[in-house]
DNA sequence: CTTGACCTTGGAGCATGCTCCAAGGTTTAC
DNA sequence: GTAAACCTTGGAGCATGCTCCAAGGTCAAG
């Protein structure tokens, strides 16, 4: 399934696996609607849900309450968030373009040490 | 500045300032141009870089050679980082937005614990 | 002279999601 | 019988960019 007992064994001490019997020498051993769970977390994985997130839905899921009030909400704010960053990072891509068309072409003239501008800073005179 | 002493000092032991003069007693006293190259970090910050990149920014204003290339260099494989990265949010984007259009509307039916599909799963048979 | 505000140091802590470790016990295969 | 391959535990470590701490020294104002 590619998760690593280290990795179950992190979810049982967050909070997202409940512990699992065990046998008499102590070794877990796992219900087969772990599997279902394990796939639960790495599908909210996917969608770039946090662990405590998970668990949250983990918890409503577990009590047989209808998910999809929680699982909606937590779903818009997901993508809002993702809108928000999408923006955030096509600002910064913009800029960035920008400093880069405005670099001198071939070679700059040699500066003295510590005369390069900062990037991103107004002042635009011929520096990088 | 909004640089908190904390913070330089973690630069200094970044590698990214060099460790200033001190005083008889050992306080640290900063040259003046401190302030430009704190600067220069901070317009790098905007720009996402890492400290690490800014490092070797640094060395290489430092040296008073022709900083345009690796600059120039940098600013690409940033740009390219950032459209890899607003790609992948996009396209986990539509897929939330897909997910949630495939909820039930109004009160899913009461559906026994654990029965709710992982989300991005391929099963979309009226679970979240 | 005293008080308060600053400075110094090395090191720990935060958040995140694991990953790896040593030291020991168990189980399985040969 | 014995060796390899697993399991157990608590805890440390990674990467990132700080932030905060205690214990002690220093400096300026009143």
């Amino acid at each position: 399934m590619g998760v690593s007992p280290d990795t179950v064994r992190y979810y049982e001490r967050a909070g997202l696996l409940a512990p699992p019997p065990r046998t008499a020498s102590g070794y877990r051993v796992y219900p087969p609607e772990t599997v279902d769970r394990l796939q639960f977390i790495q599908g909210c994985q996917r969608f770039g849900l946090r662990l405590k997130e998970i668990g949250e839905l983990l918890a409503v899921r577990d009590t047989g309450v209808c998910p999809c009030e929680p699982a909606e909400q937590l779903i818009r704010r997901h993508i809002a968030e993702l809108d928000a960053e999408v923006a955030r990072l096509s600002a910064l891509r913009s800029d960035m373009a920008r400093t880069l068309a405005s670099l001198p072409e071939g070679q700059c003239p040699a500066v003295p040490p510590g005369n390069w501008c900062p990037p991103g800073e107004e002042g635009g005179d011929g520096c990088v």
